[in-house]
DNA sequence: GTCTATATTGCGATAGAC
DNA sequence: GTCTATCGCAATATAGAC
């Protein structure tokens, strides 16, 4: 047990550090030593947890995939009002997809794709793909309540999830602006699912003939 | 006339091997060699054209998301129809983000944006960011004429574009899926124009208390 | 510290425009 | 025929690898 959970430490320290200095400077650009100069440990030991530098690397993208798709389990407390499950569900995805870790693993990802075929799809099916499957459940239970009229729940998924990300993710990506902070995150999200529910059209009473 | 004419043929045909190059290998593997190789022409003409390697790959880019903007004009017929309008709009849109060459820039730029900080400020700038206030003013003027009820058309604009988005672009990025036949852009389209308008809600009658 | 790779520059030669 | 843009090669410089 002891032997285990400092083993687990040192992994978890040393899949940090080795995060931080590849998408600082890229796949190709990163070497080993540099990793343990940051991390400690032995190269010894690098080979024998992950294999080789690519085992590594695969490492570090899964397991921050993973964790940030556990983040995004939503409690359903009552559950029947869509407005406030879409928003609490927003809320969670737009915090995940500009956490730090997550924008450095997208840009890596994006630089890396041709390289990496099968972890960059492993990437997406159990990150985007995966969050945006779970909105689609969350939507087919509220119209199974009949609380929404949509052919296809997977289609409006999509489109809720692109709402939330809209430019920012972008603009956060390339540098050129910080994270907003909670509650202008919330203002949008707001925002997103009054839109995604309603449509800004104007004169809603006319608009069924 | 005739001077400037060969001029600009080489230019053009410099710029597109160089992009070719850029997009496949990335900034800094890319020499100056090799750009020669395919797009022949001598080295001293891309110096006295480009001033330095930098200045090229500036030059492509920018080049590229002009073109685009450029493209993404619509024709303002009748104009009062704004779902057609948004659908127009939202085609183009796709079909520019989805293009060979714009995927090819997204990439890149994602890629190199501490390298060039500059450059990838004016690609936002320049792309989504004008696309989207392009996007913001024909909500403006539709808020004008009383057929939308939005607070904030930046933010809605912001949004519309990211349903047209939705996941599809960035499996694209990542190699994951080609591009959609143009029947099934624009059934992706008219649904999130639908959306967008009139949201998913069911009981739109009994929505308004 | 050497050594290689490659961005950058210099210069005479050439080919097409006027 | 002159003029100018382009070309091809060779020299320089420099940054990174070993």
């Amino acid at each position: 047990m002891e032997r285990t959970s400092r083993a687990k430490v040192g992994r978890d320290a040393l899949l940090r550090a080795a995060g931080e200095i590849f998408l600082e400077r890229g796949y190709e650009a990163t070497g080993i030593d540099a990793i343990i100069a940051r991390a400690g440990g032995s190269k010894r030991n690098i080979y024998s947890e992950f294999g080789n530098k690519e085992g590594l690397f695969t490492a570090i993208v899964t397991e921050n995939v993973d964790e940030a798709l556990a983040a995004l389990a939503i409690e359903r407390r009552g559950g029947d009002d869509l407005g406030a499950l879409l928003f609490q569900f927003g809320c969670r995805l737009l915090d995940i997809l500009l956490s730090p870790a997550l924008i450095g693993i997208y840009r890596i990802v994006v630089t890396e794709h041709a390289r990496f075929p099968a972890l960059v799809r492993r990437f997406y099916e159990q990150g985007p793909g995966r969050a945006s499957a779970r909105l689609a459940e969350i939507l087919a239970e509220a119209r199974n309540r009949g609380q929404i009229a949509a052919e296809d729940c997977d289609r409006a998924a999509d489109q809720f999830f692109g709402m939330v990300r809209g430019n920012l993710h972008l603009q956060v990506v390339l540098g050129l602006r910080p994270v907003p902070d909670p509650p202008a995150i919330r203002a949008l999200v707001a925002c997103a699912v009054d839109t995604f529910l309603d449509g800004i059209r104007a004169n809603r009473a006319s608009r069924d003939p």
